[in-house]
DNA sequence: TCAAAAGTGTTTGGTCTACACCCATGC
DNA sequence: GCATGGGTGTAGACCAAACACTTTTGA
């Protein structure tokens, strides 16, 4: 534990004191960026001991805030803007996030008010936020938190209870990925149908065909064909972009039941 | 406006005073019911005043209580018992619930104390259940609040916040009822087909074939057969019941996309 | 010219749709 | 018997799976 790092933590966090803030609610970010064939978890480096913890982006409510805005304004922290965002749900196991005694028996008693705030219960709201990976630059450094992307396979170094929020988002966004092409949100303005269907047969994690896919995509009408693309190898494939107000109307609709 | 009841309210719900519970965090349950062909919603009515106002149930979360276990609890008051519950998600509208310098005006001082604190910012956590209508017997004034089945189609009487609330859920009850068999749980043990067909008309606002519907169920194998049934009129129909181990396996699963 | 990857055509098989037809009961 | 609704059979449309074939590039 560095006293001092965690006391710039707090010292950021609590400028204005806990009153402006909404007490025993809390909100997480699991934001998801695709690395082919990697999907990675923002996380962020949390200097409370000497080991190497990280934890999921995470923050407060004011009292007079929506709760969507308030997970934007964490994200902003991490350099995320503009990011496409749903709630997971709320979360509210017991467990509480920090250990009062060990926490204030490393600070001076001007932290108590703070720590004994913090080591309350809270619910935790819970969104899940999507973003084009290469295009994102991570603050780093910024504050006293540093983000980097996590591979989603290994975040043991996160706290059990944020791994938890990581699988279970996790599952709804396999979910939503098979209801929703809000999959979409995972690339840049343009790319191909291989890079888009590379993505799914991560997520879903079998081999999709190519014919199959390709005429099932484009008959949904959200592709708009741009120009062409020197392939690294091979014949050169053509560029999509996505036609956003088509993708927005396809939110509203679902897939059907089939009867 | 009566006073003297809603006196009664605060002394049954606070009788132990508000340290013992979780503050700015509350528990709404949206309950639907099925009473062919009609979707029916759980609500409370209210004396706030002399309106004919009504709620739909809702309470607060112990400071050790896990968030499900509180929507069971407040669900136990209105009579529902082992009510198949899912969570619907965190609502953190910025409008309270009581308009707290009215209310002072017509209490007691010593109430202030309350008031000030469920006059607060809440944040929402939304359950919302599935019961069999027919098999379920509210509790009616054991409370000081009234138990009723609400018509879907009309919540004029309820709050705008909670209007929105049941609209919202039940959107996802329609998402969840395509990608889930979830609607197993508002039929009693036994059933026939054509009576699970038609809910699925009322809820997908459609007519749907007999035929195609009693293949693609039965090849759910979520089915089993059990008796004959005394028809009104015509054919007697075959009665099923669910196989429970099958439905829960089948949560997990899910449609698939088509790739 | 060959390898690699993109793009397209075609056969096959499954399944939903629509509707016709038969079955079991009350009156 | 006949009306009423339950249960079943089936032809056609449709669509995804699988795979072969063609096209376009780099080396």
């Amino acid at each position: 534990m560095s006293p001092s790092t965690f006391e710039k933590i707090l010292k950021e966090y609590f400028s204005k004191g806990t009153d402006h803030l909404l007490p025993n609610v809390s909100i997480n970010c699991i934001v998801f960026g695709y690395d082919h064939p990697n999907l990675k978890v923002l996380a962020q480096k949390i200097p409370f001991n000497d080991l190497d913890s990280w934890v999921v982006p995470g923050g407060f409510i004011e009292r007079e805030e929506e709760l969507e805005a308030a997970a934007h304004k964490i994200l902003k922290q991490s350099g995320i803007k503009d990011v496409f965002l749903k709630q997971v749900g709320a979360f509210g196991g017991l467990e509480k996030m920090f250990d009062q005694p060990f926490i204030e028996s490393e600070l001076p008693k001007e932290y108590f008010e703070i720590v004994e705030w913090i080591s309350k219960r809270f619910v935790q709201v819970v969104y899940y936020g999507i973003v084009n990976f290469h295009d994102t630059n991570l603050l780093s450094d910024e504050g006293v938190l540093n983000s980097a992307w996590m591979n989603i396979e290994d975040t043991s170094k996160l706290p059990p209870s944020h791994t938890h929020l990581v699988h279970e988002t996790k599952k709804k966004l396999i979910t939503e990925t098979i209801t929703d092409p809000i999959v979409l949100n995972f690339f840049p303005e343009s790319f191909t149908l291989n890079q888009l269907r590379g993505f799914y047969e991560a997520i879903l994690n079998r081999p999709i065909d190519r014919g199959t896919f390709r005429r099932k995509y484009l008959s949904m009408g959200l592709l708009e064909k741009v120009d062409e693309k020197s392939a690294e190898r091979g014949r050169p494939s053509y560029l999509y972009k996505f036609n956003k107000v088509k993708y927005l109307d396809s939110l509203n609709e679902k897939v059907k039941f089939g009867f």
